[in-house]
DNA sequence: CATGAATGAGATTTCATTCAT
DNA sequence: GATGAATGAAATCTCATTCAT
């Protein structure tokens, strides 16, 4: 397993040039050749941001070498985000879009409650693992107290179903005698992310504070069945005195 | 109670002016407006740079305000600390060292392994609470790999009694049978900051994303019992199925 | 005649305006005053560049006042140049490339040995007399021991033929009768213009130290022939005492 | 022969500071302990600067620096000299007095004609060749137009020696037939400077230019032997057609 | 749709000089 | 005579943004 934090590629989305072989002297489809284009260059931009955004944070990013790295003029920028805050909201959320997404995704119904749990604990610590630029866009929106985020007005929407998920998992323990009872799912949640998120958010201050590599791949496996127990334990019923 | 986080003030550290009273009983004038005390000078730089990083991180921050700030000109600023990365660095450094200076101070050995948990637990969480700056300026450092931490050469001798200190209420709570065995006291502190660190810093994103104000008085001390909770349901010892 | 060097002007190159004949006949407007040509912004930086450099040397120029004289924003310089060093070595470049070329322009082969050496050190005279700036932008570099030059790459080639052409010459003039044998080209070259470059060069202190104004028509007039008289009196074949 | 230019010592005046042992608790003279120290205080700024000028020029100096270097406080400096200005004039009269009172020295009087031309010639560039700091210093100072050196009134009484010294050597070398007639004195000193100081001055440039290592033992032997058969072969009687 | 040229405002840093003791 | 502290002004350089085509 490779270190999943490298510096020239912070990202690991599907990158939006790739696909496009050049452009020949004619486009594929006749149909919307133009439209084509600008959604390349949108996403081009898009992704560019991403990257820079995740490697310097807001303030540190420059939207020339965005420009640069997304292979359009920086006007073509201004053109479709107007300013680099406004870009800096449409980078933010694509990227929750993007990780709520993934986690629709694992159907997690379909599992015994201990095993929905686990699953769930797994992707959280494998996502942030392979998104380091989800984990640094969040840091840097916080540090700017969420003022971007307030600003969007999909995220509510895009949360509630997670919570509700996890109310249910919760719910179906509980009257399997799996798990305690009273647990609030925004806590376990916010628990959860906490514990892989802090330790890769700061792995580089924590590896210098301990002296220890944090990010061998020893490490990461150590951290990440530490986290199953600490979820687990918690979620054990009392041990009951009868 | 009031929210921790205000906008013009992170910091609770001690006022540098309070500091110097080095300067012997026959200091002439008691109101000397032009300062020409170096360590005052030095400590109000230091201070105003603290709040200006925490508030606006490396970047953000601007040297001009930093000086406003102190009440000094930008010159001497340079002249003491050279640039703004350095400035920065001592600035991590004094933080550090703040931090792990209180938590020396709570004497854990007195107290029986689980109180001491709790105490500790107690006392990071707090801390974090009561230093907001003390978050935002770890975060920047991450931004930036931890590029400046490394740098410093008293960082290491700064932790290794915190651990220390960990590992030995570990051993006696396992030798009393109140926490479970094999628990490494690295992993086991970076969990107790996670619970608290990552709920603080996250703070704002997770409060428009959940739709919750989790900055509330109420808020806080439910997440305070939540922390306790997991760190207790994780240590206790597995069910002897005797 | 009027003294050479004028304080606002030093320099007698062909002004960059008159260059940019490039834009195709159909240039919309023929008193364009915001420029938008790439070509002609960067030869009005490189020329305000090289009368500032020249006045003031490289430490006392000031970018602010170049680009200033120049008509373009400082940016553009920055954005064109780099750093002010780097646009020293630009200057640096055009002013050897200027002298160069004027000299291979003399066609000295075409000559008598006596006469292409006379008009050779007419040349360098006249040259140095007529471009000030060639000999302050080139004392500057001197003082910074060559460390710009060292940079370029187009230099070498640039000398090359010069010595090439001195050597024919002195052939000739040996095999002729009328020069001395034995003479390294590149000693000689050296000597021309150390007659007339060091005359120039420090006219003002050689002037307030022997009380006598150097730069007077008469004075250089009478340098001019002194010039001749001593290379061709070093070059004089030896006394045949048979 | 060591190389003359060195980069961390480019004078080599009698060091200001070296004479004083560093001082032991009790100054030598008690007649003048105070004044003593003022002198040497003087003299290592003077020291400090000279080294300073010559290495970076007027602008390219630090005020900072040479204080540093003269191991003095800046407002010390400002107290004997007044400003950084003051402080190069004060600089430039102290180097014109030292080759004067070398040259004085050589008592050429004493000498045939053409020995004293030749001991003179030989003086000239040995001087230029071990005082480096000298043709640095001239060289800024005629970046400036002379402007500080004009303020200088003990400059003319300076020189008026040197001139008269020439015109008597020419005189008798005409009036024994070794010289030509009709040579300016003033002309021929410029000229015998000339030869070795723009060679020196202009090494490094000269150096790049024509890719040979002009500073080589070995290159300054040649080229000081080309000096003297330039101004030989120059004073040389025309050869006469009786 | 897309671009290269250009800019204004402001950032960090430098430096000669003065102040207070 | 000597010093460390402090400063104002100005230097180099950066960067988000707009213009003209």
């Amino acid at each position: 397993m490779s270190p999943p934090v490298t510096r020239s590629r912070l990202s690991s989305r599907p990158a939006a040039k790739a696909a496009s072989a050049k452009r020949g002297s004619h486009s594929k489809s006749l149909a919307a050749p133009k439209t084509r284009d600008a959604d390349r260059s949108r996403a081009a931009i898009l992704d560019a941001a991403t990257d820079a955004f995740a490697e310097l944070g807001l303030a540190g990013a420059r939207v020339d070498e965005i420009a640069r790295r997304a292979g359009v003029n920086k006007a073509l920028l201004y053109h479709y985000f107007g300013n680099k805050e406004a870009l800096f909201v449409a980078v933010l959320e694509a990227t929750y879009a993007r990780i709520r997404g993934a986690e629709s995704a694992l159907d997690l119904e379909r599992f015994e409650p201990a095993e929905a749990m686990t699953k769930l604990v797994d992707f959280t610590w494998g996502y942030f693992q392979e998104h380091p630029e989800f984990i640094h866009l969040v840091n840097s929106e916080n540090l700017h107290r969420a003022r971007h985020l307030a600003q969007s007005e999909r995220l509510h929407e895009m949360h509630h179903p997670l919570v509700e998920r996890i109310r249910e998992i919760l719910g179906r323990g509980v009257a399997s005698g799996v798990f305690r009872m009273g647990v609030d799912p925004v806590q376990l949640y916010i628990t959860i992310a906490s514990l892989g998120y802090f330790y890769l958010s700061n792995a580089h201050t924590l590896g210098v504070v301990f002296s220890r590599n944090l990010l061998s791949a020893q490490s990461r496996g150590a951290r990440r069945r530490h986290i199953q127990e600490v979820v687990a334990g918690y979620l054990r019923p009392e041990i009951d005195h009868a």
